[in-house]
DNA sequence: TTGCTATTTTGCCAAATTGCCAATTACTTG
DNA sequence: CAAGTAATTGGCAATTTGGCAAAATAGCAA
C-alpha cells in the first residue's frame, strides 16, 4: 500500500466539512425522519430560507443529499442515511 | 426525548470540523500508528512547524489528541483512536 | 399571458481559517 | 550562565464561510 499523503484526504475532508456546522447537522437529523422541503427545514433552522438553501447546497456539493422535485416544493433527502451514526459516535467522542 | 435543535449539535460540529482537514486527517493517522513529536509529523506533511503546531491545536482543543513532553521533545498521541474509523468511513462516503 | 408561491442565486460584509515568518518559551547541555 | 533544539505564540495577508436581503428563476393555476 502506498504511502498517504495529504491529498489523499481531500476527498474526505470535505465531507467532513459539510457536516462540520450546527445547523447542517440538524437538517441531516431530520432528513433521517423523512425527505424535506426547504420551507420545513427553515421552520426548523430558523434562519432566513436562503441561507438554508446555501447549507443545502454544501451538502449536496459534498454528496450527502440529493433533491427532487415535486411541484412547487423541492424535497431534499439523504443519499446514505448511514452518515449520522457517524455524527452520533462523534457527540458521545465530544464527551 | 425532547426535541433537538441547533445548540445540540454544536460540540459535535466542533469535532468534525476539527477533522475536516487534509493535514490533520493525515496527522491523525499518523498518530494512529504511534507517539509522534511535532518535528517528525512536519516532515511528514511537509508545512512549517508552526502551522503545524497550529493543526494539533485544533485537535487538541476538540479533545482528539494530548501531549506528552519528553525532554526537548512533546509527543502527541490520539485520545480516542476510534475516531479515525469515522475517517475512513467518511473516505468511502465520498466515492 | 399574469400572478402567486417555492426556491435559488447574487451581492454584500463581518468573522473565521490557513499558512508563513519572526519572536518567544521550554528544556537540555556545556 | 550561554548556546542549541523543540515547540508555541503573535502578527499578517489571502482566502473562505455564514448570514441576510434583494433580485432572479421555476413551476402552478387562473
Amino acid at each position: 500500500m502506498p504511502k498517504k499523503g495529504k491529498s489523499d484526504y481531500e476527498r474526505p475532508a470535505l465531507v467532513l466539512k459539510a457536516l462540520a456546522h450546527p445547523t447542517r447537522l440538524l437538517i441531516l437529523n431530520s432528513l433521517k425522519k423523512k425527505e424535506t422541503c426547504v420551507c420545513e427545514l427553515r421552520d426548523l433552522v430558523g434562519d432566513d430560507m436562503s441561507t438554508v438553501s446555501k447549507h443545502l447546497l454544501v451538502l449536496k456539493n459534498a454528496g450527502l443529499v440529493a433533491a427532487r422535485r415535486e411541484g412547487n416544493w423541492l424535497n431534499y433527502r439523504l443519499t446514505c442515511p448511514c452518515v449520522l451514526d457517524f455524527a452520533d459516535c462523534i457527540a458521545k467522542l465530544g464527551k
